[in-house]
DNA sequence: TTTGCTTTGTAACGGTTTGTAACACCCGCC
DNA sequence: GGCGGGTGTTACAAACCGTTACAAAGCAAA
């Protein structure tokens, strides 16, 4: 994202405070998109560009923008500046429990608007840059999340894996078409080392089996090597 | 800033009326500087306090008002107050679009222009102030406010945590996709230290996750993490 | 192929950890 | 004091996972 290129849209039923606000922004060289209702705003949405900023009046015809502001908190964290006619703390302090970032008082000046909408790209600018690399796996149309700590099947359905069996599927995904023998795979798992006659990771290979089995096409991922260990065999692994 | 302290320079070509004005924002307290051209005022910019309003004439011999409102902009978000002699041919948008905060229309009131030198002047103090550091997170549709310690589901619905609880919502907020042990938990929440059998964590994780699951959709944000701990799962976590 | 030894798969059992209902305690407020 | 909400404790249920036991599979030698 460039600064120069930032794109904004504005959701305002009232034509000359909504042609106002997009010169005072176009000067500033934001994009400006203009939306009059909150379905307008959906269809700006939908065309598929994300943008940098949202500027949304309280007061409109229809949907109220606080009513807007929560339902687009769902699908995205892009920053909300909000427009409230009232000076009322009930309408600021409602919008921030809806998720808007910042708000602004009607009347304001261009100086205030430009400031905050700024700073609010500016602050976002920030947020994106810090995010940290992913850390999600796919294979053979799995996604496995070492954040969140959910393996999901092709389906889309969530595989219910427990503490011991996620660490053991993490350890294969990271180490993958290579054999593992039982005391690496303990040391990964748990830290500790095996006995002779431990069968602990046999039992943990065969419960993980089990639950991938349960998935269609998912059979076969873990192979047995006799006398050494164990090998993950998923096609195509790769970092989201 | 003090508003007893504050520094407002006039840019007016009549001497008449510049002593007017100086002398009535004077009587309120305000140290007031007089300029007679956009050459006058440079001097006194290029003097390093910085004023905390200019007010400007728009007709004025040599560079306009307007002209020097768009230069000044370029370098200062200090609040513009514009005098128009005429009301008519003012473009009120053009004006806002120079980057004027507010204008008047001559002749003015006293009143009216101590009124809204006062209001510029709050305005801007209230803008600075809100440059804080945010005290709030989204994540998930959730909003949580640190400072009035509300938490809100994403359907606008707040949700009633004890204080407990919402020490634990924090500690996991600020620390999240990392296993939390129940020594740290305790500590962070209460202060103290785990005896080995204290099940408090257990029983506060047990209670948030119940208030949480009478959300849509925010059942396993708190996943066990078998002998160490729990972790703290939603997707985006985002500060606003 | 058969035999026998080794290795692996997994059902069953049980110790340990976690979830949570019920109760007890504490503390602020009438 | 009595009351009520919040929080810790206890007790028991459920989940988890290591151990054991035995069956099945692999492999080698006869």
């Amino acid at each position: 994202m460039n600064a120069a290129l930032a794109h904004i849209i504005v959701v305002e039923d009232d034509p000359e405070l909504g042609a106002l606000v997009q010169g005072l922004l176009a000067k500033e060289g934001y994009q400006v998109g203009l939306a009059e209702s909150g379905a307008a705003f959906d269809n700006h949405l939908s065309t598929g560009r994300e943008p940098d900023l949202v500027i949304l009046d309280v007061m409109l015809p229809g949907e109220d923008g606080l009513s807007i502001c929560r339902r687009f908190r769902l699908q995205s964290y892009v920053p909300v500046l909000m427009l409230t006619a009232k000076s009322d703390e009930f309408d600021r302090v409602l919008g921030l429990e809806m998720g808007a970032d910042d708000y602004l008082v009607k009347p304001f000046g261009p100086r205030e608007l430009v400031a905050r909408v700024r700073a609010l790209i500016r602050r976002s600018k920030d947020m994106t840059a810090m995010q940290k690399p992913s850390n999600r796996f796919v294979f053979d149309g799995f996604v496995i999340d070492f954040d969140t700590r959910i393996l999901t099947a092709p389906s889309g359905e969530e595989l219910a894996l427990t503490s011991a069996e996620f660490e053991l599927m993490t350890c294969f995904v990271k180490r993958p078409r290579r054999v593992l023998s039982r005391d690496i795979i303990l040391d990964f798992v748990h830290g500790r080392n095996a006995d002779p006659f431990d069968r602990s990771v046999d039992m943990l290979v065969s419960r993980l089996r089990k639950k991938l089995e349960t998935v269609e096409g998912a059979a076969g991922m873990i192979t047995t090597v006799r006398n050494n260990g164990y090998i993950f065999t998923a096609k195509d692994i790769r970092a989201l």
